[in-house]
DNA sequence: ACGTTCTTCTACGTATCGTAGAACAAGTAC
DNA sequence: GTACTTGTTCTACGATACGTAGAAGAACGT
């Protein structure tokens, strides 16, 4: 179950949210700028190279190797990793449907609402 | 993200699993039967021990004290657990409803068929 | 009070993660 | 094409989490 680190976390945040690959540098900046985390985290390009590094071993990044500034991308969208969590976290347990059961519970009347939209008739 | 290591997760599935409140002792038993997992870990006690204790602070399991050989429970239901952390993991994405729609489509059509008649009309 | 049984304390090895310097590679400018 | 600059990989260290368990302490039976 990849989970991941603060920093990992919002190296990813990042690459989620800007549409575009960013370099390592870029990424730094960014980081600084960040709202989230403790602002104004003035880290070394070393350590977000790192991060990198071990986010593409997890294969949740990939790179361009030919541009020379690498260009860093994340491999999925927010929203299917996300998805994708939630689906591993489901199969841990034997029981699915009472589990899904407990979840339904547990979601906002707005979710709710698009689940029965997203799961069409009948 | 309370996240379990195996033994910790081994214990979980058994304290779950088990209708009855566990010893330490039973438990370390169980665990060396146990058909998951390699078979036949031969731990000690103080093994187990340490590991409710972690549990405990973790909050998903608690000990009634009185009894002389502590009895070990957890704390919720094992699809409690795993509903909460798929709640857990939903909410780390700003587009909820983007993750949903994904989540549908890895859902088996049996539970799909489950998460219709959970939500009910309308 | 004594031995037996249970629990807590302390501890070590390994893995992961944040962090970054040192060493190495690849372009850029004369 | 040699020196400078910029980017990447290697190596490393401290902190935390977890598997593992011995040593020390507490409670109970007799």
């Amino acid at each position: 179950m990849a989970t991941l680190g603060d920093l990992e976390r919002t190296v990813m945040d990042l690459l989620w949210t800007m549409p575009e690959a960013m370099t390592a540098n870029e990424l730094r900046d960014a980081i600084a700028e960040a709202p989230f985390g403790e602002v104004g985290r003035e880290l070394a390009v070393t350590t977000v190279l790192t991060v990198l590094s071990r986010l593409e071993k997890k294969g949740l990044v990939t790179r361009e190797r030919d541009s020379r500034p690498h260009r860093y991308m994340s491999v999925t969208s927010r929203e299917d990793h996300t998805a994708e969590l939630m689906h591993e976290v489901l199969v841990t347990a034997p029981d699915r449907e009472a589990v899904l059961a407990r979840f339904i519970g547990s979601v906002s009347e707005a979710e709710a609402q698009t689940l029965r939209k997203l799961l069409g008739g009948s």
